[in-house]
Formats: C-alpha cells, sequence, structure tokens
DNA sequence: AGTTTGGTCGGGCAAATTTCCCGACCTGCA
DNA sequence: TGCAGGTCGGGAAATTTGCCCGACCAAACT
C-alpha cells in the first residue's frame, strides 16, 4: 500500500502555536487530497520530520524564536533542494517575504488570508510553482517601484559600513577600533544585522555582503 | 637618478623576541641611509605603530603566537594600500610565504640569509619592488612546479571538505551532521583550517574559500 | 510644544563557542 | 619498526554570542 497510490499531497506543518496548528490541520485535512502526515514546533523538529516523512510540501511560520524559521528552510533546501516550502506568516513585511524567498521558500502566505488561498498555494507549490497571497503579492510590488538594490535595504548607515568591514575580513576589534565604537557595540550590530538579513552564518553574512556588491571578492 | 633619499628609509622593526630587534636594527642602523624609526613586539603594537609613524618599510617577523603577524599584515594594508611589508621569518615553507605576500607582504626573507640579503631586500620593497631572499625563492619555485591551485592545497581531504561546507553557509552542527562527526571535532577543524590558512576570520575564510573556487557565489 | 519613531550606542549575563593543548587511532612509507 | 601525519575528539579557560534592556538624539508626526 506503500506505492504512489492516491495522488495526495503529503503536508508538513511546522508552527511554534499547537492551537494554530491543530486548527490548520483540521481545515487542510477537509481536503481529501490532503494528507498532514507529520508536525513540529520548532525548527530543528522540522528538519527532522522533513527528514522522515519527505512530504510534499512543508507549511511552515517562519516567526519563530530565534529566525529559526528560515534557518529551517535552508537546512531542508540543503538536503533536498527539491523541497516545497511555503511560508505561512503573520507578517508581510518585503523584507521577510524576500527572506523567505532568498532561503529557498516556494510560497508565501499571510495568516490574514482566507483558507482558500492557503489551500489554493498548497496545491500550487505542490505543482512546483511558486505561489503567495494577494496581500504579499502587493507588497512585494510596491517594494519593486521603489529603488532596491537587494535584501541589505533594510540596513541603516551604520549596520552597512559595519557589515562591509566585516565582510572584507576585519575583525570586530578593528571596526571599533576604525568607527570609535565600543566592540560591544560591534557585536550588537553585528547580531541585528544577521537577525534583519535572516542570515544565521557569519558565512551566509559575507556571500549576502559580497552578492550584493557590498565586499569585492 | 633624483631619488628621495634625503629623509632615507624609515624602519618599523616587528618581532617578539626583543635581542632580536636589538641585534637587527644595530644591523641596519648601520646603513645610513635606513633609520629604525620604531620597534614592536607583536600585531597590535605592531599596527599602531605604523599608524603613528607610517614607516617606508615594515621589518616583520610573522611567527608570532597566534599568527598574527598576517594578521597584522592585513591590517597595516587595509589601512594603507600602499603599504610596504618585508617579512622576516625563521622558517621558508611555501605555504607561509605564499600567505604573507597573499596578505600583502612586499618581500620575504629567511632569517638564515645573509644581512646583506637582508638590507638589499629592504632597499628594493622601499623602491616598491618585491623581493625574496634566495632560499625563498628556490622553495618558491620548486614549489610551482607542482600542480597547486591555492593555500588550499595545505588542507587535507576532511579540512577541504568542512572548509566547503563551512564557506557554502553550513552551520557546525550542520556540517557534524552530514559528515557524521562531533560538533566538536568540527569545532576543531574549523580552528584548525584557520590556523593553517593564517586567516583570522570566518569571514576571510569564506573568501578564502570563494577565490579558491571551493565555494562558488 | 509634545510625542512618537527610529537610528545609534552600549551594559548585562547566561549560554555557547573559540582557542589551544592533549592523547588515541589508523595508514603509509622509509 | 618506527615515525610522520591525517583523523577524531576530550578538557578547560577565555571569549563571544544571543537576546534583552535603557539612554541619547534627531527627524517627523499631531
Amino acid at each position: 500500500m506503500t506505492t504512489v497510490t492516491t495522488r495526495g499531497i503529503s503536508i508538513l506543518l511546522v508552527d511554534d502555536h499547537p492551537v494554530v496548528r491543530q486548527g490548520y490541520r483540521r481545515v487542510l485535512e477537509h481536503q481529501d487530497d490532503f494528507r498532514v502526515v507529520a508536525e513540529a514546533d520548532n525548527a530543528a523538529n522540522a528538519y527532522r520530520a522533513f527528514k522522515s516523512h519527505e512530504p510534499d510540501v512543508v507549511v511552515m511560520d517562519i516567526s519563530m524564536p530565534g529566525a529559526s524559521g528560515l534557518e529551517a528552510i535552508r537546512n531542508i533546501r540543503a538536503r533536498d533542494a527539491d523541497a516545497r516550502i511555503l511560508v505561512f506568516s503573520m507578517h508581510s513585511e518585503a523584507a521577510q517575504v524576500k527572506a523567505a524567498f532568498g532561503a529557498g521558500a516556494s510560497g508565501f502566505v499571510t495568516k490574514g488570508s482566507e483558507p482558500a488561498e492557503l489551500i489554493a498555494a498548497i496545491r500550487s507549490v505542490a505543482r512546483g510553482e511558486h505561489a503567495m497571497s494577494d496581500d504579499v503579492a502587493r507588497v512585494l510590488a510596491l517594494e519593486s517601484l521603489v529603488p532596491t538594490r537587494s535584501a541589505l535595504d533594510q540596513l541603516g548607515e551604520r549596520e552597512i559600513e559595519i557589515l562591509r568591514q566585516f565582510a572584507a575580513g576585519s575583525t570586530k576589534e578593528q571596526i571599533a577600533a576604525n568607527l570609535n565604537l565600543s566592540t560591544k557595540t560591534v557585536q550588537n550590530y553585528h547580531y541585528l544585522i544577521k537577525a534583519k538579513t535572516g542570515m544565521r552564518t557569519d558565512a551566509q553574512l559575507v556571500r549576502l555582503a559580497v552578492e550584493c556588491g557590498l565586499a569585492n571578492l
């Protein structure tokens, strides 16, 4: 019976809020071609659950402690480049949407959307398409009108400069000395920058900076 | 030739061994167009001394604790891209020579060389040329005969793989999981790799990996 | 004027990581 | 047969991170 039978869509639900998971599990299972095969309440469990269940679609809330939602997306995509991940978020800031897609998400739906939108989006990403709810599309469209060169737009003057020097290879102490700041402040910026850009590793940060032309190789 | 020799060549001497500094200061000051304007016994002091004295040439031993010699070179070159730094080392391994030039050194002389070689090298780098002692040249020439693609040659199989994944943005935990190692071992490798390549910062490591084609951006 | 907003700057502190050193186990090679 | 070197991880002190907080200041509102 384990053969490719019912042509259904297997789903992994990731959200740190049990009640929310329950609610949406109910909604999703109302569709008779949907099967919620697993749930997870954090990034690590999401990764594990993905490995053991290999669902067709991962529906994931990324606003979990530690910006770990983005991390989870990257982890999963690193393991399986074909993984379909649909982000299901409370917010729809352009930066977060971009970060999600940048991390490898296939879709982005806000929690304010109609269930029908979520369901349609799941079917879309299951087919390998990209999907996003109307409000997200509107925000992104608006964003694309204003001059935006990258995910670094969300960073302030100081943050950019610190990222630049950091990516260039400078130590935090050196940066602090160059900018006449305390090492602590530079550390705080470093943390802030990672949080804002959704990068989890220093290496990712450097790559981002290089990609955005902030640092020349 | 209308050379600028009115002021002679000002020199900053960097070595963690006071006796060695004293000895070479004496040798160098025997040349009446040489002026040793400052000394330093570690990387941090070298950087400070360079900033306050802006010498024509920095003569530096790079075998100081923490591989900080290379760091000092990078720091100084970051501050002043025209800085002339002559490395004066005990060893002449190809890897170290390459690391030094890679960091921005203009010359490399071993401590086993004749004083005349050091003096000639100082004049060379002061003129903006590159210089190295005969033994160093021989080692490098030999190295250039065998297929060598980069500073990564000194790394073993495992180290390369770990560096690759690290530069790709993976967490140490992920790398450990991927390679079936303990996190501790990956941390140790990470440390080892930085030590071997002379990179002080994760960012520098990433740049190195990208430059060497280990990681595609 | 008064207030909200947002960038800049740093303290605090538990938890995690780095740094460096060490021993053990293989394998190849002299 | 011995030893050099790559691989793997423990240990422990020092440092850094992650996350939270308050303070200052300037610009943009109301």
